[in-house]
DNA sequence: TTGAAAGCGATACCAT
DNA sequence: ATGGTATCGCTTTCAA
């Protein structure tokens, strides 16, 4: 590797000088200043990143931490933010945590150690607490962690209901809801939007369609098979997300129902593959690439900090209307 | 953030000592061990990475270039790496170059001004001259480079042509291939086998039943859809990936043929998605998991500058066979 | 306008 | 067994 030393050397000056053309501060003879860029041109010299962030202590490096980069749900927002914190000239760190506290401390650890400037997060194991403490800049995306962490994420509760009310618009006499795992808030508001569309209809034994899924495909398609076989009444299906929905999907056709006719289904998220299906899945989409530009906003204002502090993003979510509802 | 300083001012002894308490070389008394560790305790102090990384010109950081994550292909792989790494104490630094020969070279020399200790990438762009002079440990994963270069892959050639066999097996007196673009290497080997096999078969027309869907979903179904609507007589095909299985599912359903008995298709990849659809998928998959774990071992070796360097790895591939054949 | 030198935080060599 | 100090590569203050 080149140093600035070389470049120092052979354009016949300090090694100060050289940072400062490097960094456009300070004054430089433009005639020096040419000599020295000459150097660095035929030296292909590139500046050692650890020296400058240890110097700095900035690395222009975030953190991005993510259950699994697996589910379907977080490439998408994986992308979206290393691209633009590619844009900004920061290189993101992936990190996968099982939505394992202590895995997630452990990353959190790590990173600090590294000198990332910032971590962006979807966790909802950590608390509020153990976050402040950590001290460097953070955002939290897809589920809030608390008033004083910054969040992106979408109104679960009421999004939730509107998919429901879809279903009744479109003539669901029996709705269930597949759902999450409470432990998880946006399952959880997921649930409650559908506790509140269903309380303002005819349907009485809603209570009874509300099963658990756990985010997975395999024990949704599983326990939705066990529903539709024990309530052949059953017309339509919230699933709480996309995956989840899929499951549905599966289970639907071996339960011999056809979608739409017989059961319509609506999932949650809107992820790439909810289009690839067949029938195509309708769902309730989130703007998942937005928000994770968003959260990149959000924790480069704190990073670079300037004093426009957003603390709370609530996106929009919308209906795709597809070939699983009629 | 707390200091190796501030550990030996509170222990009373020099950075020097503390220093080698760390990193468990040297002779220290068991007594200044103690006091040492009990400062480090109290003071929870965590030793900055970038500091060590300046001196020993090693980060305990790779980079992991990859064309898209949101291509459901390297999720998986993208997961075990970190995975693998993370085991090891590495950490991984994500790159979406695009396929696209200008970002690849940018995030390389990014790379390189982070110190990482080396870099797995997926590309077909990348010269092996060019990947040379880059001079840090490289391990090209899915789609070899060269002689040179240190490779991680399947033989899509024969693995093809396996399962154009499985088709013609299973009775398919007429099958298609949409093949991926030609100038990635993999797709043009599997294409490759698609020939090889059709070459011993009564089918004559095989030629003209190749189509390229890009790759892509989207290209796939329509070109599937003209493709089938113009050939009655097609009762199988071979789809150069999964995610292209998906669009010729749906132009399958479209064009009115029904999966498996008027059309069987096989997909390639394995991804996890192939298991997911109605109906599943049957496909050649590749262990994709293993892979990356096997190029974190050919990376580790490599940076850790063990003698055994093994240098071109190819896998065995596998039929799943699934319900979208007979 | 430029250079010398003091850091940034850790490691390891050379003394003692 | 422990401490002083040069070093990693770069930035910035202070002097000249």
């Amino acid at each position: 590797m080149t140093t600035i030393k070389d470049v120092s050397k052979l354009a016949g000056v300090s090694v100060a000088t050289v940072s400062r053309v490097l960094n456009e501060n300070g004054y430089v003879k433009e005639e020096t200043k040419q000599k020295v860029k000459q150097s660095i041109e035929t030296l292909e010299y590139k500046p050692n990143a650890v020296a400058r962030s240890l110097y700095n202590k900035k690395s222009y490096t975030i953190g991005l931490i993510v259950p699994d980069i697996m589910n379907p749900f977080f490439p998408e927002l994986a992308r979206s933010i290393e691209d633009e914190m590619n844009v900004h000239g920061y290189t993101v760190i992936l990190c996968n945590s099982d939505a394992d506290a202590k895995k997630e401390e452990h990353y959190l650890d790590i990173l600090k150690q590294k000198y990332v400037d910032g971590v962006i997060f979807v966790s909802h194991t950590l608390k509020q607490e153990s976050i402040k403490e950590w001290g460097l800049p953070l955002v939290a995306l897809d589920r809030p962690i608390g008033e004083d962490i910054p969040s992106v994420s979408v109104d679960n509760r009421k999004a939730a209901r509107t998919a429901v009310e879809y279903l009744i618009n479109k003539g669901c006499q029996s709705i269930a809801h597949i759902c999450g795992p409470s432990f998880i808030p946006n399952a959880n508001e997921r649930y409650l939007g559908y506790l509140d569309a269903m309380q303002n209809t005819n349907q009485k034994n809603y209570e009874e369609l509300i099963i658990n899924g756990y985010y997975q495909w395999k024990e949704a398609e599983k326990s939705t098979y066990t529903l539709l076989k024990n309530n052949d009444s059953i017309d339509g299906i919230f699933a709480g997300n996309d995956i989840m929905a899929l499951g549905v999907m599966k289970a639907a056709e071996a339960a011999g129902r056809k979608i739409p006719k017989d059961l319509q289904i609506i999932g949650f998220d809107g992820v790439q593959i909810s289009e690839m299906l067949n029938p195509e899945l309708t769902t309730m989409a989130q703007p998942i690439y937005e928000m994770g530009t968003k959260a990149c906003e959000m924790l480069l204002e704190r990073i670079e900090g300037n004093q426009v502090l957003e603390t709370m993003s609530c996106f929009e979510t919308r209906i795709i209307e597809r070939s699983s509802t009629l």
